[in-house]
Parts: structure tokens; C-alpha cells; sequence
DNA sequence: CTCTCCCT
């Protein structure tokens, strides 16, 4: 039988464009049948010479795709067409088109640089943008650049965006094809869903309307397990009784998947899914798709060196991805959770994973591959936040040096399967630790609600009925299968005959040297890591009491992390490890809590302090520095003479002097200057209350400064008395204040440089009478009044009829 | 109000 596919129809234009410039970017939607068709062809045509390799981002497609090709060409799998996944290979020497997953490129190319054997390679799927797609592209940009001219390149994408692609490839020709799927009618919200409503409300009430406006199975993406749990819960009940609800996520065994995806017996189905039902499952008997508008993504943190989830809206990309599952076999509809308004704010595409992921593995595999990040011809350039956090753990693990060169050992774990870190781990523990390497390299074989503890997932992995017998948590059987498995592998690829005899524990904190935790004095369960960083153990989980762990897993909780799994260690096992790293810190700091500079010697590994110690006779320097932190956060501690003091400079300094600026702001950017000298003997928030700030202030100034200060703005009036009393300089004008009695004889108004002083005259009893800034003036005037008044209230003191020539005094009249 | 998917 001979199947037209819509993809036959850009064959010839396809062929001619890899033999005249040997690049081209193929561009159809799903369904055109590319992926069985292009390398049957290019094979057919002989477009080069030596293998023909296609990449696909997926282990199942891999497979599906070769057995489809040697189908149809009659043969058997391995035989003109083989694939090669992680683990598995079925090629033979008469094998010509091999389809590989995107890993298995890299590794081809780590030991073929040349890719010698390789005449043309195709990367399917492209548009997924994957870190090893991108990576192989690169690697691929550069062979045929420097290496292999004869080397042919074809990318295939299903989006509509080739072009920047295609620019990559060197204005490489876009060849696109047309599609064969059934039209999707799609219906929006009215109007935006209200903000109050809860997301898996709003989307329990759009399923129900879709049930009762639809026929056939539906599909409803939602962002996790959890969210699929709660829309279950929510339409159990509320719909009909024909209607069977299906969760589907990956971490739910095999064949719990498996039932979610097979045709119903009778009924309808309504799928629960998370982005896995998008490209990675496929379910035949849906016609209906629900979109809840939503979309979980891993992001690598540099500043922490972990990944966190975020929940985000979908891209326009993704969502028309999602509305096509509902028209695979006939035509269907799409409901989405927003309207049609809300549509233009989306995104176009996701974050290419280049972008967003650890990049440890990338970054050995360009220091294996001898090239920087900046060197290549990346479509999206590598996180340079991430490469370089990336770079720092490679240096760490001992697998580039100092100068960012890949080591023997670098080399060693390139080689492997493995994050880095686990790769590390299994070569110098050795093969003993395979069990562990496969348990942290896969997905947690416990479920959720699982307690922490690391050691029952492998009492797990080593001992499945003992685990059951003890335990009755829930373990994924086919889960720990695949470990045991993978465990096995690992032992026969790492050929290391290292025997350490070291503890799970050790073995994990090789692996994760930044998460040694220690537990924080107080009651939570919370714990500094060796990293720095803060990370706290579910409430009432067995693990509580321990206090050093490793942490092999925790989400990454932007303030304090949850630890999702790690494993008890002994302070000698720790000690025996990272010996050379441990050493004695002197730590003199401000303590915000303790509100006093603590000084401590202290034996640490990185943030974690085993040992802890009081450190007597620090350096009055090293002391005085760390207490400005503080001064920082109480603020500044005026006396009201350093008061006084800096408000007659600022005066002085309005009127046009050169003075260093004592306004708050200014005194506290410039602590170190003028603080510092004067900080002996200061150690706490008390200290500082009492702190007199006036001769460090005074200390500013240099002997003309003050000069000049005093001259225009000087501390002092002196009284007819000969008394010198503080002149105020807080309000608009200077101010003094004193008795009545003291100015007598004063005939002319004081001043300060030009500016006259506001001048309030007090009673006997200390009462303001009159405020004045002209003296003689108030004596030839209201002086009068005043004296009238007065002496009939204290007429023990003077109040002479001609002030100007009168005493002045602060007594009473004698007795006669 | 506890984590998407995939890969050497």
C-alpha cells in the first residue's frame, strides 16, 4: 500500500536543496509524516555518503520511528534502519539510517569529532529547542564548518518560526510542508475569568460545560499533580455517571498510564493530564480539549545552584499544541480558560531549556569539546548566570582546573550518563555507589507524603521486600525496577575497581558537597547548608532530630528550601571527607538579633560551623569595623551637643563654606571616614546610645574649618554677665534663651555673622516673656509693659525703669 | 495551597 502523505510533495525541492548547499530547514506541522518519510528519502536518494542519523528528543519516538521505517521497508529493525537510545542499540554493519536520541549525538561526536562514519545528520522535533538539540546543533555547526564540508545538516520544525534557524544554518533554504490534522473549532472565555475565582474552580466549571455541549473524549491540561487532584476531587459527583475521570502525570506508574490512555470501553473519558499528554503520550479517542491556560517549568537558580517549578500561562506555541491533540483523527473543539483578549499578552514560544537549566553537563561537554560558550553557534546562547555557577561546581568536583580546562578526571565523568556531580560520586566511591547514583539520578520511587529519609528509597532499591515488609509507604515497583537496572549499567560503564567502602551517606555528600546540613539552634527543623544556603524538613518527619544530613533533593523555595530527601552523616564521616576544606575562621560581625558585635572563632565547613568558640583580644580595628554594620541599622546616636555642633555647620555650609556635610545621610554614607577612628571600646546597642558623636564630628574639621565655623556660626553667646551660653541652631534663625535680668546693659542686638539671634527672655521662673530679635528696640518699647507687669509678680528682683544702664543679674534684690 | 517534562 502506498500512503500520500503530504510531506511527498516537498521531497524533490527537499533533496535538491541538501545536495546543492548541503543545509536546509524542513518546516511541517504534525502529521505531514516527516519524521518516517525524510530519511527513507534522503537514504533513496543518496545524498551522502555514510550514515544517516536522526535525532529525536524522545526514547519512544526513537524507537517508533525506526520500526515504522524498517516496516517500511520490510526488513527488520537493525537491519538498513536502527536506533541507539541510552542503554539499548539495535544497528548491525548493514544499518544505514540510525535513529538516535539527542544524547547519543554528543557522545558520538566526544568520540568521533570527526563524526567519520556520519553523512547527514536530522534533528526532528527541533522546535522543542532541548539543551542536547541545541547542543548537538552547535557541535554539528562547527564540524561542518572546520572539519566535514561534505557533512549534510537538515533541522525539521513544526512551528511557524524557522527563520531564525535557517539564518543559523547560513541562510540555509526553508522548505515547509503542509500538515494533515482535522480542524479545531476553539472557544474562548466571554471575558476574562474573575481573579477571585480559584483556578481549579474556574476550570472544574468549564470542564462541566464542555461535557454538556461535546461529544467524545476529553483532555484537560492542567499544570501538576496537585492541580489535577483538586479539579478530580471538585468533579466527582457533578458530572454524569457514564463519565469516568482519569488522572495522568508522569510520576504515576506504567501502567496507571497505560489506563489512562486506552480507549474507553464504553462512557466517556475525561483525561486529567499535565504537559505529558502534549507531545510525549498521545490518546487516540480524544476529540474535546479543556486548556487551563497553565504551564510548570523548572528554572535553574545561579544564585542557589538549584532548580525551582514555576507556574506560568502557556505560550501561544504551546496552546496550539494542546488544541491539536483534539483533532487527530476527526475534527474536534478546543475550550480555553481565557479570552480571546487575554490572547495577545501570551508568549510566543517557552524558554528555550538553554536558557532555563542547570548547565553542568553542557559545560564539560564544551570544555571536553576544547570551545567557550561564545565560540559556538548557538541559536539562544547558553544562561550566562548558569554556565557560570556551572563552571564553579565543575571546579568544585575537580573536573575543570583553575584555568577552566577540563581535567583527566573532567574527562572521566564526560564519559559517563550522569549529572556530573553523580558521575563524581560514582568515580571515586566506585561501583559500590551505583545503586545510589541510578536512585538520585531518576525520579523519586516514593510517592508523595513519602518521609524524607534517603536510606528507605534504597532499602528499596536493595532489598524490595524487606522495604515492604517494614514499610508501608507506597513504593513505585516498576520505578525501582528501572533503578536496579540502570544500577547495573552504571557498573559495567564506570570499569572503576575504586573500592572506599564508604557509607551511603558519604557517597551522597560527595555528590553534594554544598549540601552538608547542619541543624539551627531553636526549635524548627531548619538547617544551614554547607553552601549557605537555608533549607527546612517537612514538620514531624523522622529525619527532624538529625542534625548533619546530606541533601540529595529540595524544591527550590526562593527563602528556605524544602528538603525533600537527604540522609543523616556523622560529624566524623564529614570530617573524614572534607578535611582539607574545614578550617578555623576568626568571625567578627554585628549581630542584628543579639544587637551587639559577636566575635567567635570558628571551625567550618563553608556555612557550616562544627565548632564554635569565643574569640577573646580582637584587633580594636577588626572590632570597630564590624560595629559600623551596626551603626548602619541603629542609625546615628546624637547627643545634643554633636546636635548643636552639626547643625551650626550645615548653617555654615548654606551660607557657601567648604565644610564636609553633616546632614544624616550624608554622615552615615561616610561612616568609615569620621566614625571609624573613634569606635574603640564600642560593641553594643548600648554602647552606642551612650556614644557621645561630638568629637568624632569636631574631628572632621580641620583647624581652619573650625576657625571659620566659629566665626560664622559660633557655639556660644555671651551673656553681659560674662556667662556663655549654647546658641540653638535647630529652627529658622539661631536662637538663645535666658533671663530677662542677664541682658541688662546689653544695648545693641546680638548676632551670628550677619543673621541676628532670636532672642527669648525668660522670667525669674524660667517663663518665656518675650521673643525679640531687637533688643534695643524691646527695651525702648513693650520693655514698659513688661516691667509693670512683672514687678508686681516678682518683686524681689530688679526691674529697673532704664534697663540699658542697669546690672545685669541672675539674683534677687538684696534684703534691705 | 508539596514537583512539569525529558535525556547521555
Amino acid at each position: 500500500m502506498i500512503e500520500t502523505l503530504p510531506i511527498h510533495d516537498v521531497l524533490d525541492p527537499l533533496i535538491d536543496s541538501l545536495r546543492a548547499s548541503g543545509r536546509a530547514v524542513l518546516q511541517a506541522p504534525p502529521g505531514a509524516g516527516k519524521t518516517t518519510v525524510v530519511p527513507l528519502a534522503i537514504l533513496q536518494a543518496k545524498v551522502s555518503d555514510g550514515l544517516i542519523v536522526m535525532l529525536e528528543p524522545r526514547r519512544l519516538a526513537a524507537r517508533a520511528a525506526a520500526e515504522r521505517m524498517a516496516q517500511t521497508l520490510g526488513e527488520q529493525i537493525g537491519d538498513t534502519v536502527g536506533y541507539r537510545i541510552r542503554g539499548e542499540a539495535k544497528v548491525s554493519n548493514k544499518t544505514r539510517i540510525v535513529v538516535v536520541t539527542e544524547g547519543i549525538l554528543t557522545r558520538m561526536i566526544q568520540s568521533d569529532p570527526e563524526l567519520s562514519r556520519v553523512g547527514t545528520v536530522i534533528f526532528d522535533e527541533f522546535h522543542e529547542r532541548s539543551l542536547n538539540a541545541d547542543l548537538g546543533l552547535a557541535l554539528c555547526l562547527e564540524i561542518t564548518d572546520a572539519l566535514r564540508e561534505d557533512l549534510k545538516l537538515l533541522v525539521m520544525s513544526a512551528t511557524l518560526d524557522a527563520e531564525p534557524v535557517a539564518r543559523l544554518l547560513g541562510d540555509a533554504p526553508v522548505i515547509a510542508s503542509d500538515g494533515r490534522s482535522f480542524p479545531v473549532q476553539t472557544q474562548w472565555l466571554e471575558r476574562p475569568s474573575r481573579k477571585e475565582t480559584r483556578f481549579e474552580n474556574a476550570v472544574a466549571d468549564l470542564v462541566h460545560r464542555a461535557v454538556h455541549e461535546t461529544e467524545g473524549g476529553i483532555l484537560v491540561f492542567l499544570p501538576g499533580e496537585g492541580e489535577i487532584r483538586r479539579v478530580e476531587a471538585l468533579l466527582k459527583g457533578r458530572l454524569p455517571n457514564e463519565v469516568a475521570l482519569r488522572p495522568l502525570f508522569g510520576a504515576m506508574d506504567f501502567a496507571a498510564q497505560r489506563a489512562a490512555i486506552t480507549p474507553a470501553q464504553s462512557g466517556r473519558k475525561v483525561v486529567l493530564a499535565t504537559s505529558i499528554a502534549e507531545t510525549s503520550l498521545t490518546i487516540q479517542d480524544i476529540r474535546v480539549v479543556v486548556d487551563g491556560g497553565k504551564s510548570r517549568r523548572a528554572r535553574f537558580d545561579p544564585a542557589s545552584g538549584m532548580s525551582r517549578l514555576v507556574t506560568e500561562s502557556v505560550t501561544r506555541a504551546e496552546a496550539t499544541q494542546r488544541a491539536g491533540r483534539a483533532g487527530r483523527v476527526v475534527e474536534g473543539t478546543c475550550y480555553r480558560l481565557w479570552s480571546k483578549g487575554e490572547e495577545g499578552a501570551l508568549q510566543a514560544f517557552p524558554p528555550a531549556e538553554i536558557e532555563t537549566a542547570d548547565l553542568a553537563g553542557l559545560a564539560l561537554e564544551l570544555a571536553a569539546w576544547g570551545a567557550g560558550p561564545e565560540e559556538l553557534a548557538f541559536l539562544t546562547p547558553p544562561n550566562p548566570g548558569s554556565y557560570a555557577e556551572a563552571q564553579d561546581l565543575l571546579r568544585h568536583l575537580n573536573a575543570l582546573d583553575v584555568d577552566g580546562r577540563i581535567t583527566e578526571h573532567g574527562k572521566v565523568l564526560s564519559a559517563l550518563p550522569l549529572h556530573p556531580r553523580l558521575g563524581h560520586m560514582l568515580v571515586v566511591a566506585g561501583p559500590e555507589a551505583a545503586p545510589l547514583a541510578a536512585l538520585l539520578a531518576d525520579r523519586d520511587p516514593l510517592g508523595r507524603g513519602a518521609p524524607v529519609d534517603l536510606a528507605l528509597r534504597l532499602l528499596a532499591v536493595r532489598d524490595f521486600r524487606g522495604f515492604s515488609d517494614r514499610h508501608s509507604y507506597l513504593a513505585n515497583r516498576g520505578g525501582v525496577e528501572r533503578i536496579k537496572q540502570e544500577a547495573k549499567r552504571l557498573v559495567k560503564q564506570s570499569k572503576s575497581a575504586v573500592k572506599q567502602e564508604l557509607s551511603d551517606a558519604e557517597m551522597a555528600a560527595l555528590a553534594y558537597p554544598d549540601r552538608i546540613g547542619l541543624r539551627r539552634k531553636g526549635d524548627a527543623p531548619r538547617y544551614v547548608m554547607s553552601g549557605g544556603k537555608g533549607a527546612i524538613i517537612p514538620d514531624g518527619d523522622p529525619l527532624c532530630g538529625a542534625r548533619l544530613i546530606v541533601v540529595t533533593e529540595l524544591d527550590g523555595n526562593v527563602r528556605e528550601a524544602r528538603i525533600r530527601q537527604a540522609i543523616q552523616i556523622s560529624e566524623s564521616e564529614v570530617r573524614s571527607l572534607f578535611g582539607e576544606q574545614i578550617v578555623w575562621n576568626e568571625v567578627c560581625e554585628w549581630s542584628k538579633r543579639d544587637r551587639q558585635v559577636i566575635a567567635r572563632k570558628q571551625e567550618a565547613l563553608g556555612a557550616v560551623v562544627l565548632a564554635d568558640q569565643h574569640w577573646r583580644d580582637v584587633p580594636s580595628d577588626v572590632m570597630a569595623q564590624s560595629m559600623l554594620a551596626g551603626v548602619k541599622e541603629l542609625g546615628l546616636s546624637w547627643s545634643a551637643a554633636a546636635e548643636r555642633f552639626a547643625k551650626r555647620v550645615e548653617l555654615v555650609r548654606e551660607g557657601g563654606e567648604d565644610l564636609p556635610e553633616m546632614t544624616e545621610a550624608a554622615l552615615l554614607e561616610t561612616l568609615e571616614d569620621w566614625l571609624l577612628p573613634y569606635l574603640e571600646g564600642v560593641k553594643t546597642a548600648q554602647d552606642w546610645k551612650r556614644f557621645d558623636m561630638l568629637e568624632a564630628l569636631r574631628g572632621r574639621l580641620s583647624w581652619e574649618q573650625m576657625q571659620r565655623l566659629d566665626q560664622a556660626a559660633p557655639a556660644h553667646f555671651t551673656t553681659p554677665l560674662g556667662r556663655k551660653i549654647p546658641i540653638e541652631y535647630g529652627g529658622v534663625d539661631p536662637e538663645i534663651s535666658l533671663r530677662l535680668q542677664e541682658m541688662f546693659g546689653q544695648t545693641t542686638h546680638p548676632v551670628v555673622g550677619k543673621t541676628p539671634l532670636r532672642v527669648t527672655l525668660l522670667s525669674p521662673a524660667g517663663r518665656p516673656v518675650q521673643t525679640t530679635m531687637d533688643i534695643p528696640g524691646f527695651w525702648a518699647s513693650s520693655y514698659a509693659d513688661v516691667r509693670k507687669d512683672m514687678r508686681g509678680r516678682y518683686p524681689k528682683h530688679p526691674w529697673p525703669e532704664d534697663p540699658t544702664h542697669a546690672d545685669p543679674t541672675l539674683r534677687a534684690k538684696r534684703r534691705r
